[in-house]
DNA sequence: GTTAGCACTCCTCCCGTAAGAGTGCTAACA
DNA sequence: TGTTAGCACTCTTACGGGAGGAGTGCTAAC
């Protein structure tokens, strides 16, 4: 099922226009706008070709063409070249990037922000997975009598911070000291190396509190667990200014709600971060909500460890380019960022090398 | 302007009518089903005279009559009985609260969360405003060469953490004399006592960190101001659940917006941290796309301080009586699980004195 | 292989009519 | 004086038919 080039022409341009109008194309429009070297009734029969293999898709009789789910694919598999951003775009997200940012929530949503924002599509944003990262430093912070918080940082950058219970008769100087074991021991380890056998080499002396510790390891091994609020989502509201959404209360409503399963995209997310960009288009979706939207993702990474994931949400008659194009660039500044953020004091300044 | 009793009685079945139906009121079906001991046309006689007091509107001439934002208001303050839970609701709070929470952002969620799915309307809680609670402690825990997390510890179990610059050549010893120290002289006190005035004090014989004492108290006198983040939004898709917003996906999409306007909304439960409750009718809203919704709130204690508050939003035909009967029980819960949560290493258990 | 012409289909918009709901007013009644 | 029955009137909503328009598929000619 090979395609002519002519077909090829014809299909992109059809694509083209109804990505840019949400209208069905008609073979005169296309005549007039695009392909002016054949009239209207060649294109007729094209897209009768086209419309036979499965590539185009008609409302009705008398109305135009819109593409199939198929026909996205072969656009974005043959015919996409994903371009450079211009600079507006460009400084568009050094500006976003520019603000301050302490904490790692920050930066996330910050991503979700500005992809959102520049897209015009609905945005998600996985955190870095903990799983993914090595730890750095491992601290119990005593607060309470009977309280310590844990504080897990990692290379990424990660903070997780949870208050569990210690033994009472525990004293600072030696929740002190078990930190220190436990970083010695784990710096530079993933998380997932962390559970009770390990741990228990280096307890030995403290073998009474040994619930205590396995409460612990219990509590990090959860966290290293990804959750739903690993994932963070913003722009939902881009979509009522698609008219794919804004004419059809029922689309944006079961749109809005599959958004709503946190869980189903943490999923989604996770599961892409295994290749540089991943273009879901249409039916292709797991989610049932979506099998009418697309899904583009990109993977960022720290240093060569892929960690998190972000990508856009919109329907299937996306401005693949653009999105492809940004998330490119986003996804490796995101990538930057984080690196950055314990990066041995330095500064995440905009500077090249002087 | 008083009204008569049987105005009021008629007035009360309106409401009772149209919140439950949503559908104009007329006059045959009040004499039917709330007042049959007049007749229809007694009915429009003071349906009449209460349209001209601006109690009632009437979308058209003949529609039946829906109550005004004065209306509503007359029926908050006068003639609503807030009742007790019933059992089926007060289990269902339960099971939500039940559910394991180690941080504060799970337990501020989930009230968001049992909030909503409860009344199905949209939620909102304000997490627990930093500048309100005490200092517990406050810890420098050294994370790399150079960098260090600022970890702070108030009597609400907030736990604010951020990685800040330290001078390289300060070590971890330290950092934990300057914890203890800092520790020492605030807690007990609240967060917005801590400048680099009274942080001088205890540092003379490190003067020469001075700068970097001053980046601390920034740092942490910005954390004290409420910001976005502290406002967790659940259920906004409930909307769609009633007729009002469903059938038109302008007003829909309005009040969507103003769901994103995180800041504004921050700032209106931050407000109304000053009464037990609040009830915010249609125009009386300060938020423009708001101006045709209702907002109710309530307080939630630490001890007897406020610390936060949360809320309903939802149609002004919303169901007073239930989302006022659920807020008065899930605002005293979650003040009870936000104390429990340092709270001396008392769990937090069901049971009662046994 | 390409193109012009034309009949045909189907959607959308508009308008007019009929049904239904609810009102306001009047007159009679207790 | 308050209450009620009756009735004309208004306005919305639903339905259906017709006009206009867009785009197709097919045929025949180049």
């Amino acid at each position: 099922m090979e395609l002519s080039p002519r077909k090829m022409r014809l299909l992109q341009a059809i694509i083209d226009d109804y990505i840019a109008t949400a209208v069905p194309v008609g073979s005169r429009t296309i005549s007039r706008k695009y392909m002016s070297d054949f009239s209207a009734a060649t294109i007729r029969n094209e897209m009768s070709d086209l419309e036979e293999m499965g590539l185009l898709e008609q409302p009705h009789t008398s109305a135009g063409r819109i593409p199939s789910d198929l026909a996205y694919r072969i656009y974005v598999d043959s015919l996409l070249q994903v371009g450079e951003l211009t600079t507006d775009e460009a400084t568009s997200v050094k500006r976003y990037f520019g603000r301050r940012m302490d904490e790692m929530e920050q930066v996330v949503k910050n991503a979700a922000r500005v992809l959102s924002d520049l897209t015009d599509y609905t945005s998600l944003v996985l955190a870095p997975q903990l799983a993914r990262t090595t730890v750095k430093r491992l601290q119990l912070v005593p607060v309470t009598q009977g309280t310590a918080l844990v504080v897990l940082v990692t290379d990424a950058a990660i903070v997780k911070d949870t208050i569990i219970r210690v033994p009472a008769e525990m004293t600072s100087s030696e929740l002190h000291g078990i930190s220190e074991a436990l970083t010695h021991r784990f710096e530079g380890h993933s998380i997932t190396e962390i559970n009770i056998n390990t741990v228990d080499e280096i307890i030995r002396d403290m073998a009474q509190h040994r619930r205590f510790f396995e409460t612990l390891t219990d509590t990090l091994s959860r966290s290293a667990n990804p959750e739903e609020n690993d994932v963070v989502l913003d722009g939902a509201y881009n979509i009522f200014h698609h008219p794919e959404y804004r004419n059809d209360m029922e689309r944006a409503q079961s749109f809005l709600m599959a958004l709503g399963a946190k869980d189903k995209l943490q999923e989604m997310l996770a599961r892409s971060t295994r290749w540089e960009f991943t273009v879901t288009i249409g039916r292709e979706n797991d989610i049932d909500a979506l099998k009418n939207s697309s899904v583009v993702t990109a993977t960022y990474r720290l240093g060569d460890r892929p960690v998190g994931s972000l990508g856009v949400i919109g329907p299937t008659r996306m401005d693949y380019n653009r999105v492809m194009r940004l998330l490119q660039y986003i996804s490796q500044s995101l990538g930057e960022i984080v690196g950055n953020m314990l990066g041995d004091g330095k500064q995440n300044d905009e500077g090249d090398s002087t």
